[in-house]
DNA sequence: TCAAGTTGTCTAGTATCATAGACAACTTGG
DNA sequence: CCAAGTTGTCTATGATACTAGACAACTTGA
């Protein structure tokens, strides 16, 4: 019969699988280093057939979620990593919170101009010159997000150089004299990663992302920098405290 | 060729089509009520074939994203709600100030006993009785969002059929006696949403959601409910501010 | 009126998705 | 060692997804 699913939405049979499973596993009802059902009992909750699950399996297997032993079963290998939204929000604080190693890496720096969207957040006029910075970042070797960030290039002029050299944000604001810096409005969706960002983050196309748009102002709320962060939405959970 | 996508992700290429075009509509570059590029210009674009570009455009339009129109080209007509995350949410006052009439509905309300998540999150004990209420919420007639919500069946007797009368969580609260109450620490995070919440949210599957758990606590900080919330993500934007 | 550009509808071929069944290879517990 | 249960591999078949090309039906602007 190949129901696919009820009303063909584009996802193949073997991807909800996996997603159920990969759920599960998020969800805690599957822990690390546990063994999850067989091959058979899986097919018959999806009501699918088993070459099914196993594809679905293979892929999970494949981005390192699960490990199969042969003769034995499946087994978990996973976790998330908790980020905090607060007004002082520093990325490798956060991961070194949880004992996983920060790295940042630099993917494109240039020119820019502003689009009404960031002119906006800036306090700056449309148009006017600006530095965009193009990074991933990284706990352990794992990508988390990948970021896009606009400066005013009249304020911090070559950031994009002093980046490539720090790799962290709070240390090129020390260099032009920030001594410290909070985060204004947090806007938070989700999406489904484009091929760019699926590239850059080592992950399928199709899966789904948590997109952050916020602003960072000094101490006397003038607007700093300005954010567009993509992250993979089965790295993370978001933490807001009010 | 039918390349699929580079490395087969499970997700029909027509539908990566239909997100990206989506995506555009989200992000602004297609406005509401603006002439899409012709079927030919979008499948060079994408570099599919004009037929997958079709089918796609066939997807959005059967959720009334677009319209087609012969001879003429394909329309645009969306739109998102702005949901500020608070100490202090209300749905339906989120809603009607966005202009749009706010709804909620049971959809059933059962008794349950604390895992140790939520025993945790509202100080009880594991296996202390409760009170599960599973509802939807909508704007105008577009559902927004189903939350599975636990109150102490000790301190709200009765809470599932007060909330088939009110159909407001303020005013169950109200009820009982709770004239005020705040919310604390919201975790956020995404997922792909499964068949029962596509089937209550009128979603495709696939589609990605944002989930949201959350406790909210009376203003002596004594926890009152504690809810797990799964949001249609193409139709909310979360505001956090801090 | 007419040409150019648009969406709508056919036919057809190839690759992938999902099903089904059988059996091999291996692990585990008794 | 052996039986039961597990993952791994093979063959086969039908349905769906994607591509390709052609042409019809319709709208728009010159």
């Amino acid at each position: 019969m190949s129901m696919q699913d009820t009303a063909s939405s584009g996802v193949a049979l073997w991807r909800l699988v996996a997603d159920g499973i990969e759920r599960g596993i998020a969800d805690g009802r599957f822990a690390t280093g546990d063994k999850l059902p067989g091959e058979m009992e899986i097919a018959e909750t999806y009501r699918v057939n088993r070459h099914t699950v196993r594809r679905a399996l293979a892929a999970l297997a494949e981005r390192g979620i699960v490990r199969a032993e042969r003769g034995s079963g499946t087994y978990v290998e996973a976790q998330k990593l908790a980020y905090p939204l607060r007004s002082r929000t520093r990325f490798s604080e956060i991961v070194g919170a949880e004992g996983r190693e920060p790295h940042g890496r630099l993917i494109e720096a240039s020119d820019d101009v502003a689009t009404r969207e960031v002119a906006r957040e800036l306090g700056l006029k449309v148009g006017a010159p600006l530095v965009r910075i193009e990074a991933i970042r990284l706990a352990d070797r794992t990508p988390i997000c990948v970021s896009t960030t606009w400066l005013s290039a009249e304020l911090f002029p070559n950031a994009g150089v002093v980046f490539a050299a720090t790799r962290s944000m709070t240390k090129l604001l020390e260099h032009y004299g920030v001594r410290d810096y909070r985060r204004g409005a947090t806007r938070i969706t989700a999406g489904i990663v484009d091929a760019t960002d699926a590239a850059r983050l080592d992950l399928p196309l199709g899966r789904p992302i948590l997109v952050v748009d916020a602003t960072d102002h000094d101490l006397d709320d003038k607007p700093l920098v300005t954010k567009h962060s993509r992250f993979a939405a089965e790295r993370v959970e978001f933490l807001v405290e009010s």
